[in-house]
DNA sequence: TTGTGTTTTACGACCTCC
DNA sequence: GGAGGTCGTAAAACACAA
């Protein structure tokens, strides 16, 4: 029923992919892109989760040399995603002490897990392993798997080869189950969109008050890390 | 419990771009 | 041709009301 080739980099399909193409440079939707200039200095985005100056923000996200892109209207400084929801207002801890693991938010991950709490036994380790076998048919990723991977996201909605790389080691993800979190990741984002210009269309209708979203479309989505739908979402979501 | 609805991984099909 | 994009979907995992 599944084809079983699946995790290809898992066995090197991409071992080396370097494409030279971006996709957020590429593709048709990139018509909503604009390229902004980029200017991080730190790594402000995450007020509540990082302080790049004092926390693992620093040593993992250190000058990012590769983030050519982001959000329509949205300037990254400007960009302060709220991680409002409890579950992601976790203060990351300094960086875990001395091994390589630039992703130790432990007291972040724990507070992300307040409400889900995936089975420990089919707990990944997926480490190379398919993910979509008969008795696996998909893992669930950890609280800190899917908090990182969220942080990077309000970070940028596209990640780079760099960054997918990066995640993958730290996270002990392939850079395939990366790459699909992300495409995952964005269509929720404009599946949340969508419904919120339904519901604001509908309010609009049905009571005089204005659109709470004014502005809001869902291809514009795009327009901050730190928009208020992002902040929303998460809220909703974690 | 259990039934039901929602969310989360993962994939295939198809598209665009280089 | 190969990379990554979206879209639609399958099925597991999960939440929650009855």
């Amino acid at each position: 029923m599944y084809s079983t080739h699946l995790s290809e980099e898992d066995t090197g399909m991409y071992p080396n992919s370097q494409s030279a193409r971006h996709p957020a440079q590429a593709l048709s939707l990139n018509s909503q892109y604009i390229p902004p200039p980029y200017d991080f200095s730190g790594y402000p985005h995450v007020p509540g989760v990082g302080d790049p100056s004092t926390s693992a923000w620093n040593c993992i996200y250190s000058p990012r040399d590769e983030f050519p892109y982001s959000f329509p209207g949205s300037s990254p400084s400007a960009g302060q995603v709220s991680y409002t929801s409890p579950e992601l207002s976790g203060t990351p801890t300094a960086a875990g002490g001395g091994s390589f693991n630039p992703y130790s938010f432990i007291s972040a991950q724990e507070t992300f897990s307040s409400r889900r709490r995936p089975h420990e036994s089919i707990r990944p380790s997926i480490t190379g392993g398919k993910t979509r076998t008969k008795d696996k048919y998909r893992v669930v990723y950890t609280d800190h798997q899917r908090l990182e991977l969220e942080k990077e996201f309000q970070y940028n909605r596209y990640i780079t080869m760099r960054r997918k790389t990066e995640l993958s080691l730290a996270l002990s993800l392939s850079e395939r189950q990366v790459k699909i979190w992300f495409q995952n990741r964005r269509a929720k984002e404009r599946k949340i969109n969508r419904k919120k210009l339904q519901n604001s269309q509908q309010a609009s209708t049905t009571t005089p008050t204005p659109p709470v979203l004014g502005g809001l479309t869902d291809a514009h989505i795009t327009t901050s890390p730190s928009s208020n739908i992002l902040s929303d979402a998460i809220s909703e979501e974690y």
